[in-house]
DNA sequence: GATTTTAATGCATATTTCGTATTAAACTCC
DNA sequence: GGAGTTTAATACGAAATATGCATTAAAATC
């Protein structure tokens, strides 16, 4: 028994007609006795009574099968339907982490739900997690996608595309002399103190600072780790030093704290997509594609 | 999309290996590889990670597509097995009708009791019908089976089988002097006042005693017509004349009453089982066959 | 780095299914 | 009641499909 023999049955059973059948169906005549044939040698019975040829009619067991066989052939059409959705990722679940700077910006939120008007049945789970964090997870499975900060590399494992680029400033006190200069160059920050937050180094932060001192010609002075962006712009603001942190973090508009960009070190720190190489998700995929039509999404 | 095709997923995703899962489904590793790829195409989606040639897993699609398949297949298996009960006459619905003389001697009972235990699915309806009754709602489709008695013919649309070998016999009052005898001539019978039911004439009752009265050499007398054949027994009890009735009449042992064979005409009056003859149903089949397995069925 | 394991692919074959043409049976119309 | 029509089954060759064997490709294991 297979499912074409159903679909023949149930069209036949419709029509009580083997070549108006036939014609429903993309077949000939001859065909649909075949299939109805073999349909009834394979359970062992009559289905249909012929024996007048003309008016052709269900038998007692054809009558209790059909709705057996409609039942088989939408389940299968249900089936179907719902695998080719979660083909095309219409359906299913997505861990997505995303840094706390993304979504400062509503980059991580406006992302998903775009992604959502067009995939309103997936079930979309968010993480706030920090850029190691993420690597880490998306590597073990337990994430599908990350928005997250440039690294300078990442695990063969990863793919990753961009989807913001954001630079990264310096965060004064309204009250610092600096801020009163539009652009700042390094040789400015000789006696800093700069906040960093506590993933600041493994983020690649820390990199970015020694880098600044190199070019302004002075050695950084570190403070302790605080434990994030926002603890480092209110301690910027208290007037414990200086923050390095990224442009979108000024839709924060933290009272008493400014942010200058650095005219002659690069401090490129773009916002980037992450997701397994291997993933066959089409969920994944689809997400990544959408997040690839216009790489700078709206920040509302 | 084919049932063949979700049998070797289903088993592809029990085994999670192409080679064990073609053995068991006695194929070889190719036709599964190509039958999982023709699903794969139809669903228009991967159902399987094996980007790692070892270790075969089930991707996000094809995880939400396994119970999916497993419920089709397990639709399929159940609408099967009721077809084929269907077909073999185990289920569905008898609509059977007897003579109340085939009820006394327990025939009736004895035959559908006998098929229930053979087939106890089956919806049996019974109805007490006359003769030429049972004939019409048998040709109208609204009997299956009809347990009457032997007519001299019948529709050709209509086939029977003997299924109790039946004699009429005449019923006297014990008061009769002709109790006495233990064998009765037609001859004895000249002056007697036959008792009939109403539906003797048709039935053939009319017809037997005018036979009698031809052998006998009398021209028979006949009192209006009764309700049934208890009401002939009841009547000749109260003395007011003679009957023919079955046999198996005799089963009712009423009081004041004896039967006596005729030995000069043979007044045969079988039960027999009755179907259309075009009528495919198997539990009519299975019914009619059961029946001609020992045509003298018991009476208890 | 050689060997083993495992799934995919190439190719010829076998099976199945299909369509065209024909047949057989029943119904219709005159 | 006989000729014509309708309708399902059958015969047969062609097309499509699935299968098995052999081989290849890629990864894992030692």
């Amino acid at each position: 028994m297979e499912l074409a023999h159903l679909r023949v049955f149930e069209t036949l059973a419709d029509e009580l007609h083997f070549a108006r059948a036939a014609d429903r169906l993309g077949l000939t005549q001859p065909a649909v006795s075949r299939q109805i044939a073999a349909l009834e040698a394979s359970l062992g019975g009559k289905l249909f009574d012929r024996a007048k040829r003309s008016q052709v009619t269900l038998t007692a067991t054809g009558a209790l099968f059909l709705p057996e066989a409609r039942a088989i052939l939408r389940q299968a059409e249900r089936g179907e339907a719902l695998a080719r959705r979660a083909a095309r990722g219409e359906v299913g679940r997505l861990e997505i982490g995303y840094v706390a700077s993304a979504a400062w910006g509503g980059v991580a939120a406006a992302l998903v739900r775009r992604f959502l008007t067009r995939a309103p049945k997936v079930e979309v789970h968010l993480q706030e997690l920090e850029t190691p964090r993420q690597i880490e997870e998306l590597a073990a499975g337990r994430l599908d996608l990350g928005i997250f900060r440039t690294r300078p590399a990442y695990p063969t494992e990863l793919k990753v595309q961009p989807l913001l680029q954001d630079t990264l400033q310096i965060a004064l006190p309204d009250s610092d002399p600096r801020a009163a200069q539009p652009v700042l160059h390094a040789a400015d920050l000789a006696d800093a103190r700069f906040i960093l937050p506590h993933f600041g180094e493994e983020a690649g932060f820390l990199a970015r600072i020694q880098a600044l001192g190199q070019a302004g010609g002075f050695p950084p002075e570190i403070q302790p780790p605080v434990r994030d962006f926002l603890t480092v712009l209110t301690s910027v603001s208290a007037g414990l030093g200086v923050g390095l942190v990224p442009e979108s973090a000024g839709a924060l508009h933290l009272q008493g704290v400014v942010l200058r960009r650095v005219a002659d070190v690069a401090l490129n720190s773009g916002l980037v997509l992450g997701a397994r190489r291997a993933d066959s998700s089409p969920l994944v995929r689809r997400f990544l594609q959408m997040a690839q039509e216009r790489p700078k999404s709206g920040h509302g």
